[in-house]
DNA sequence: TCTGGGGTCCTAGGACCC
DNA sequence: TCTGGGGTCCTAGGACCC
């Protein structure tokens, strides 16, 4: 039976979310970059306001081109806490209407509505139903371009062809037309790597891919020529994803606001970022037998490296120890260290602690203790000794040991 | 004053086993 | 004197998405 499927992307999500909660912001060019505390210097764009887009401001552009090119726009660090909750009202209104719903990113989500609807006319009523509903929940300012299609492919390129606020319906006898008429570089699959080798075989157009051979773009692409092709035509067997499947891996990474280039501050910041980490391993009950960790250098060069562990591990300490016995052989601290990625992957439920040795159960409790601290207080409401400057212990040492006792107790 | 940070999936190639 | 072949596991690295 053919689907309805339903595309549905918000406009400049966490640029209007930010003018949504600031009237001030409102009809100015903004940009959402890097985070509260963190250096936007050395940031990207995540967003841009439709204005600030309008004077040419891209996301990922770096910060201080966006400047050049827009010197009245105004930066707003990220608050990824503003963002989710808005993302789960949008969910709410989405669940409301469809029994499938798929988050394909905090500002995306696909959603089965053929039975909801019926018929394609149906479906046209549904959308104008649900951008009311999400005006209401989310603001006035939020808005959101809708694609209705047979899949998810066309969909998502439906709802790209109008921005913002769009309404597009690609009926199943419109879709060979419709897809003809989108750039390549719209197809979701389709990167800047594939779009490159594609123009070097002449391929340019939706037209020109139609035309290799089925044969030739699988000797070329391999699995991806076999997709190509049918993408072609619009044709795809994409399902929706359920959204409670556990996440297949963890990580973080960070880029300093000066190079590193000395082992203490390497290691006392891997060790920092393996705690936050592990923090959100244990929040979701997961151990990982996986440990990755990956180097970005001051020439921008990078490196990285993976390991699997024969026992899954869930905290911060026993991750960075894996991560340095990795990174520590091929680091090259001359090059300046311009960022670290940790991340951790193989994931699975966790089980009690089995280890027999008293250390490590002792361990266990503190690092138990240390997650109600964290639930009750917050990210930084604890550090270890050795990731912090001995200022900084001198001028908070009082507040931490409190806290500590507290944690104890608990 | 140099391009972030969160993910997923696929493939190549080496090591190892029988 | 010339070292096949299938299978699996593992890491590195690349491509893609937002």
């Amino acid at each position: 039976m053919p689907r309805i499927i339903m595309h549905i992307d918000f406009n400049s999500y966490f640029a209007s979310v930010e003018q949504q909660a600031n009237p001030h912001l409102r009809g100015k060019a903004i940009a959402v970059a890097g985070k509260a505390g963190g250096d936007i210097h050395r940031s990207v764009v995540t967003t841009a306001s439709r204005e600030a887009k309008a004077r040419g401001v891209k996301t990922a552009m770096a910060t201080w081109e966006a400047k050049k090119i827009c010197p009245e726009l105004i930066i707003i660090p990220g608050d990824p806490q503003k963002y989710s909750e808005i993302t789960e009202r949008f969910l709410t209104v989405c669940h409301k209407y469809a029994d499938a719903v798929e988050q394909f990113s905090t500002d995306e989500v696909f959603i089965d509505v053929t039975s909801g609807a019926g018929n394609y006319f149906g479906a046209s009523i549904l959308a104008l139903m649900i951008r009311r509903d999400l005006k209401a929940a989310c603001g006035s300012v939020c808005t959101v371009s809708i694609g209705i299609a047979p899949n998810k492919l066309v969909a998502k390129l439906a709802s790209e062809s109008v921005k913002p606020n769009g309404l597009t319906v690609v009926r199943p006898a419109d879709v060979e037309d419709f897809v003809k008429s989108r750039p390549l570089a719209d197809f979701c699959g389709i990167g800047r790597s594939t779009e490159k080798k594609l123009a070097e075989l002449g391929v340019t157009s939706v037209a020109t891919l139609r035309q290799l051979p089925r044969t030739q773009l699988i000797n070329l692409f391999k699995s991806q020529g076999s997709w190509l092709a049918d993408a072609s035509h619009g044709l795809a067997t994409d399902v929706l994803e359920n959204d409670n499947e556990a996440p297949k891996s963890i990580g973080h990474s960070y880029t300093f606001p000066h190079d590193l280039h000395t082992i203490p501050e390497v290691k006392k910041n891997l060790l920092a970022m393996c705690d936050r980490v592990a923090w959100r391993l244990r929040g979701q009950h997961l151990v990982a037998s996986r440990v990755s960790v990956y180097v970005r250098y001051g020439d921008f060069g990078s490196d990285g490296c993976a390991k699997l562990l024969h026992i899954p591990i869930n905290d911060g300490l026993t991750i960075s120890q894996n991560a340095w016995a990795l990174l520590s052989p091929r680091l090259n601290l001359h090059r300046g260290v311009r960022l670290i990625g940790i991340s951790v992957s193989d994931l699975k439920a966790t089980k009690p602690p089995t280890s027999l040795f008293r250390k490590d159960r002792r361990m266990s409790r503190v690092v138990h203790a240390l997650d109600v601290v964290q639930t009750k207080f917050g990210q930084n409401s604890w550090h270890r000794a050795s990731t912090v400057s001995t200022k900084f212990l001198e001028r908070t040492s009082g507040w931490h040991y409190d806290h500590l006792a507290m944690a104890n107790k608990t």
